[in-house]
DNA sequence: TTGTACGCGTTATCAC
DNA sequence: GTGATAACGCGTACAA
């Protein structure tokens, strides 16, 4: 096993740089430098760019890409900055990105904020310091200090998941207005009236358009919801959906059904709901929105809203090549489609 | 909104560097970086530093860290590798590491394989490229050619999960032998007789271990399976867990339990075994492996194995700020304790 | 205590 | 087509 001491400033132990490849192939370094550089101005003669080549590939050369992110200003790293990367919706937003960046040469920064404000603004703060070439937002507000801060430091940036009241920022989201009517019609549908909602905060744009395509649908219908049955959990957890499910059911009769703001509250709920004695989807129906992984084996499995999140990530992606571009575009807005699915946790009332 | 313009070449307009502040402040730049830097050599007056440092604040000065890396030869960023963020095993992993790191000022580069060396050895040589100061290994092999790259390119090495047969890698691994030991002892126990198993690659410490935990119980109790008791996943997934359970399932009687190597194949196991028109755990008990977020709401919830994945987590990082440093420790494993976690999918038989 | 000077490995822009 | 050379922003040994 090699020995990996290395000094406190002396580069690693026989990195081999453009210089040692210079000397090894018998040319300038500025030469390998193109050669080895696609694109650069300046055609190189075949014979010297197969030589040159070889040798470098001989020596193992690897360019230090942290020299050249000096010299270009450019550090093809892009950061991501989510609550907490065990919620199961990041993850395929990563591999999404990903997909679409990593055969460009990107790599990916993640960034935890575990909720709390102060600390994601030091996150941004240093990503800027590594000169992130871009930012991904997941957990944008609709008026977010993070998105003025970017702004000032000319960072681009791109919203996942949620987007700012003045759209302002390029953004990819899902439809959730459009998710959340159709679940909130196959409710009434299926005869639920006495209807409950656990909301997100209403700061984020998911957690004010979810409620909002619920109320729309509530209003077209004639139905307003009584203040006791609208609850808020401050972040969209289990644990929190579980409190706020059980201060629903506190006092008087239970609602015929509880529409979360999505599946990790739901699975709150649901627990809330057992604990007290109450079979999901039998006494009480329940639904979420996401689906997350296993949600369709929990028991019972979840009414849901299904997002394409991989695809979310994707479509971030091809958004901030777009605007690192020179020639940026103007921010828009992209909406992915939400899918109603249906399952057991609620059911149909005039079956 | 400020422009996001970036010339090819030119710095961000208006980064304020170390030479601004210093002009600022009427002192020399190399002042303001021994100010700026806790720790420098030659101490600076209270007044002066002072000064500098609110003039700092004032011009939002931020440090560029690629050029200091280009000094130091340090980036301050570690690299975290594994087959797919979407395993619910990762993220709390990468939480772990960012709890013990972050303070310290490290920036974590995630890399997912997709389960391919190719995009692996890849992924390595990009981080390699980076300078990453050293590397989180999740997808470590018995024998593993990403190791040795790495040990040739001197990058400072944690394994994570896993261990190389030859243990010439730090690493931070849950008790895989007494996590299965336990589980095994508990199904025999229980009165289970005719066992069946799906494995993982035996190129993986996790897979061989668990293995052997199982088998060395067996035989503990004069026991041995069969052949065609016997299969393989060749990743841990649902969906393989699902195929492998209905090889099992497709010829003659089922047998009264199945140990899956982890949580996921087990939920495809469960899948399979439903398909088939078994019930769970009345006809077939099923365990899993790692305890993943709510395995204890599916239908049956879930006996399985706990391990601290966090810890595993925090772990790897107080061993990787150790062996970065230039006296490093010899390499070591340390094992956290697994928790057998007893749920309805397995039941007594002597009940 | 502070200023000077050099180099880290590249890329880009000159010449030739 | 190729070589020479000046940045990029910072850290630090050394001089003052």
């Amino acid at each position: 096993m090699s020995s990996s001491k290395r000094s406190k400033t002396a580069p690693r132990a026989g990195r081999v740089k453009l210089a040692d490849v210079a000397t090894a192939s018998g040319v300038h370094y500025s030469t390998v430098s193109r050669v080895l550089r696609p694109g650069s101005k300046g055609r190189i003669s075949d014979a010297v760019a197969e030589h040159v080549r070889a040798v470098a590939r001989e020596l193992g050369y690897q360019p230090n890409s942290v020299a050249a992110s000096m010299r270009t200003n450019s550090t093809y790293s892009i950061g991501l900055i989510v609550h907490d990367m065990s919620d199961p919706v990041y993850p395929p937003i990563l591999t999404g990105i990903e997909e679409v960046l990593s055969p460009q040469g990107f790599a990916v920064l993640v960034g935890n904020t575990g909720y709390d404000l102060a600390v994601e603004m030091d996150v941004v703060n240093r990503m800027a310091s590594r000169l992130v070439d871009g930012i991904f937002l997941a957990t944008t507000r609709l008026e977010d200090p993070i998105v003025e801060r970017c702004q000032d430091l000319d960072i681009p940036l791109v919203s996942v998941l949620r987007q700012t009241q003045s759209r302002d920022t390029p953004a990819v989201i899902n439809d959730c207005l459009g998710g959340m009517q159709a679940l909130t019609r196959q409710v009434l549908a299926w005869g639920h009236r006495d209807i409950a909602v656990i909301l997100a905060p209403q700061n984020l744009s998911t957690g004010r358009e979810r409620w909002r395509g619920i109320s729309d649908v509530l209003s077209e219908n004639g139905m307003t919801l009584p203040e006791h049955r609208i609850v808020h959990v401050e972040h969209m957890s289990v644990d929190e959906g579980e409190r706020a499910a059980r201060t629903l059911l506190a006092d008087g009769a239970p609602p015929e059904a509880i529409i979360c703001v999505n599946d990790l509250v739901a699975i709150g709920a649901i627990r809330a709901c057992r604990a007290a004695g109450l079979n999901v989807p039998r006494d009480i129906g329940i639904s979420g929105y996401n689906d997350i992984p296993l949600v369709d084996m929990i028991d019972p499995p979840l009414t849901t809203v299904r997002m394409n999140l991989k695809e979310i990530g994707r479509t971030a992606a091809e958004l901030m090549l777009a605007h690192m571009a020179p020639d940026a575009p103007p921010s828009r807005t992209v909406r992915i489609d939400a899918e109603l699915v249906l399952r057991a946790s609620l059911r149909n009332l005039n079956g």
